[in-house]
DNA sequence: CGCGTTTGACCTGCGC
DNA sequence: GCGCAGGTCAAACGCG
């Protein structure tokens, strides 16, 4: 776990200190050059600090060179402390004969000493910012699960409210009441600021103005409940989403009477809806069919001949909804036919079956995790072991799930081929996950499903997008089984007791592992400059 | 006839 | 600036 160095070096006087103070005291980052210059000045004008105990004079001299300031401010006399240094010495009394070597082994103990306390000052100060990190990445997290359980729970509520309501006007309102699938908007995106808990839930349970309710959507032959796009919003969608910034340019050029602030916001928007388009989730799979079953409805709009690869790359946007910025391309694998790649991007912005809320969870996780990830520098991204994304998520599939930046865009490769154990489902971790949480059924539909909880647990988590090798990690199995716990607990709070645990042990394993944690968070300094 | 697919053209970003 | 590759558009086509 980790420790806090609470003695700080001082004696029992640091004890009697505010604690305030004592923090000042360990916040200054002084380097003490003029100690012994100051400590024999302080000796020649100060008889009361003649005192032999050596460690109430190192004390003491902490606690001047903090408030050096104060005595720079109020005399003149100590700022040039070195030449009062040789007339300390000169003018000294007895002390002096007896003190000339001891003051300099001293010296050279205080300094040592002091360098080891401000090691461990800097060792605290990072292991407080690395508990802050995680406490802000569990609370989102804890948060954002909440809100998926009030939903599933608000779900749950409607469809028995429905079949009850079936049963008491069977006849008379079965053709008002349509079959609806619960209308889970799994947007994470920048939409999630604007729109609060309340207004999802209006969204939910009412038909907002902004919102237009659309039944000619089919699901299964069933009549779905779509939402249907404001032009406004569509016309910023998956019409051109590339060119957004370049067309909010020209828009803004032509539209010169536009509010400047508002022609921001929208540009802002619209670059944090590129960059959420540009999160991809790539799952593999073995498939002799041409698609994978996700629950979503596709539409081909292009097909096309990849570099490297004999097999043509296929095209398909989300029909579900107008608008629907979601694409995927389904391609198979140059060397192993047999396995499908299927990349998903973006997020859904309609209610989606429960069916295909499965694979919308994994690629809205993954976007998330990009537009949380802009946010850090490269520094600061996967390559740091403070990632819960890479400690979490890699260790329990470290040989399912990879992030890439040589693509375009950072991707998150999901394997679910398991060419080196598939033959044992008990050694997938996924499977593990599923046999743990209870899930009777366990397709290709379902796998990202979990993969996809695991990252929208970690969504808070921040990557660049960088190359992340895979690697095998210790900590994986309490980390699966934290997963797990959140899944299958209805209880967040003690699933979240647990992850956290997982989490720390995790980041302490690997700390064991790797000495080269010079990147771990030491400040709060925002790269985006 | 409506919807989905096919396919060639076009656009855009990137590397040289 | 040019070429290449990825991605998208939209007219043509096929199917039920």
């Amino acid at each position: 776990m980790f420790r806090f160095p609470i003695s700080l070096g001082g004696g029992p006087r640091d004890n009697t200190k505010p604690l305030d103070e004592q923090h000042h005291r360990a916040v200054v980052d002084e380097v003490d050059f003029f100690r012994s210059a100051e400590k024999r000045d302080r000796v020649s004008r100060d008889d009361q600090d003649m005192i032999a105990d050596h460690e109430t004079h190192r004390v003491h001299v902490k606690r001047e060179n903090s408030r050096v300031d104060d005595h720079e401010d109020r005399s003149t006399d100590h700022i040039n402390i070195g030449l009062n240094l040789l007339t300390a010495n000169t003018g000294s009394d007895e002390s002096m004969v007896d003190d000339g070597l001891s003051v300099d082994m001293e010296e050279k103990r205080t300094k040592c000493e002091n360098a080891q306390l401000r090691a461990e000052l800097k060792k605290a100060s990072e292991d407080n910012q690395r508990l802050k990190e995680m406490l802000s990445q569990t609370t989102n997290s804890f948060n954002s699960l909440q809100m998926q359980l009030v939903t599933v729970m608000r779900q749950q509520e409607d469809h028995h409210h429905l079949a009850t309501t079936e049963n008491k006007d069977n006849a008379t309102n079965r053709h008002e009441v349509p079959e609806m699938v619960p209308k889970q908007f799994i947007d994470l995106g920048p939409q999630s600021d604007e729109v609060s808990s309340e207004e999802r839930t209006t969204v939910r349970s009412g038909s907002p103005p902004s919102l237009l309710e659309k039944s000619s959507s089919r699901q299964n032959g069933k009549r779905v409940l779509v939402r249907e796009e404001s032009p406004e919003t569509e016309s910023n969608g998956w019409r051109n989403p590339n060119k957004v910034p370049k067309h909010h340019a020209s828009s803004s050029d032509c539209g010169g009477n536009g509010s400047e602030n508002a022609s921001n916001k929208v540009i802002e928007q619209a670059a944090a809806e590129a960059t959420m388009r540009k999160a991809r989730v790539s799952v593999r799979a073995r498939s002799e069919a041409n698609m994978l079953s996700d629950g979503c409805q596709w539409r081909k709009y292009g097909q096309k001949m990849a570099k490297g690869n004999p097999c043509p790359r296929a095209y398909y946007r989300c029909t579900m909804a107008v608008g629907c910025p979601v694409r995927k391309q389904v391609q198979r694998c140059a060397e192993d036919r047999t396995i499908l790649i299927t990349t998903y991007e973006g997020n859904h912005n309609h209610p989606l079956p429960p069916a295909a809320m499965n694979m919308a969870s994994t690629t809205t996780a993954a976007a998330s995790m990009l537009l949380s990830g802009s946010t850090m520098s490269n520094q600061d991204g996967l390559m740091n072991p403070t990632n819960l994304l890479a400690r979490t998520m890699l260790p329990c599939s470290s040989s399912m799930a990879t992030i890439s930046a040589s693509a375009p865009f950072p991707t998150i490769t999901l394997d679910l081929t398991d060419s080196s154990n598939g033959n044992n489902p008990t050694n997938n971790p996924l499977m593990q996950f599923s046999q743990r949480s209870g899930f009777a059924e366990l397709n290709q539909s379902v796998l990202p499903h979990m993969m996809g909880q695991a990252l929208y647990y970690n969504q808070q988590s921040k990557f660049s997008g960088l190359h992340m090798p895979s690697q095998p990690l210790n900590a994986g199995e309490s980390i699966s089984a934290a997963t797990a716990a959140i899944a299958s607990n209805p209880n967040f709070a003690a699933a979240l007791a647990a992850a956290i645990t997982s989490i720390i042990n995790g980041s302490n394993t690997q700390q064991n592992g790797n000495n080269n944690n010079s990147n771990v968070t030491t400040s709060n300094v925002d790269n985006r400059q």
